[in-house]
DNA sequence: ATGGCGCGCGCAGCGCGA
């Protein structure tokens, strides 16, 4: 089984590229962020088309998730249970035996900032509510955009960045939370070359310079990390016209 | 010195992302 997720920035200028790369890498899960999308204006006729059932939780303009799979997914849930908010962020799904969960957690914006108490509150509910999900679901994986770099091997420029969003103590902690439930980072089960990174700012020529970050992640339960056989950075989207500023990441269970 | 690029919205230029 192979899952993938992809921060799309816009469902809809992506498409065509999304519809060129299925067929390619043929996962057979695909967790999609920032579809920027009203659930009404989802695009399923095509994606039914190219052999994907969709599960979507969309908004216009800002966020939005949504879950692809050749076998249609089941039981879906959208947003974190108990926490009330009008951000489409999150959206749960059964494949199979997989518990599949899609994430696109906040930005951040700046340390301190408003929003990043909101980043913080989020990851704290959450884990609460992944806690709870591995007790009823052996094996779940949560694919997405986690806008957090977990380690300084995760970020070009360590010194550059250090404090910042996306890197500071308090995100990272966070991040390590979500581990402590057991979740493996699929990443990091594999041997992987130096400086590999997720994320490119469209400016300056940041992906040409691989001027990167490691923010998109799949974490993986134990029961599905002992039979992970590759996990990988799909860097070839991100070299196209008009890409998302995200690369997929894919891995493959047994 | 605080933008740069790309997106949505909507038709000018701003808010937002990371």
């Amino acid at each position: 089984m192979k899952l993938a997720t992809w921060n799309v920035n816009s469902l809809k200028i992506r498409l065509p590229q999304l519809l060129e790369w299925l067929p390619v890498e043929q996962p057979d899960v695909v967790c999609l962020q920032e579809t920027k999308t009203e659930n009404a204006g989802f695009p399923e006729v095509e994606l039914q088309a190219a052999g994907y059932a969709a599960l979507y939780s969309g908004q216009k303009t800002y966020n939005g998730v949504a879950i692809l799979s050749r076998q249609a997914g089941a039981q879906p849930q959208a947003g974190i249970p108990g926490f009330a908010d009008e951000q489409k962020r999150v959206l749960a799904a059964t494949v199979g035996e997989v518990r599949v969960v899609c994430i696109y957690a906040p930005n951040g914006q700046a340390v301190d900032s408003d929003k990043y108490r909101y980043k913080l509150a989020w990851y704290e509910a959450l884990t609460a509510w992944l806690k709870e999900e591995l007790v009823c679901w052996p094996k779940l994986a949560v694919l997405g955009d986690f806008n957090i770099a977990p380690e300084d091997r995760d970020v070009c420029d360590p010194v550059a960045w250090a404090g910042q969003v996306l890197v500071s103590e308090p995100e990272r902690a966070a991040f390590k939370q979500l581990q402590a439930l057991g979740l493996a980072d699929g990443f990091r089960l594999f041997e992987q070359a130096p400086k590999l990174y997720s994320w490119w700012d469209y400016r300056q020529l940041a992906f040409q310079k691989n001027q990167g970050l490691r923010i998109d992640h799949i974490l993986l339960s134990p029961a599905l990390a002992s039979r992970a056989k590759a996990c990988r950075i799909d860097k070839i989207a991100r070299k196209r016209e008009r890409p998302s500023d995200h690369a997929p990441v894919v891995v493959e269970v047994t």
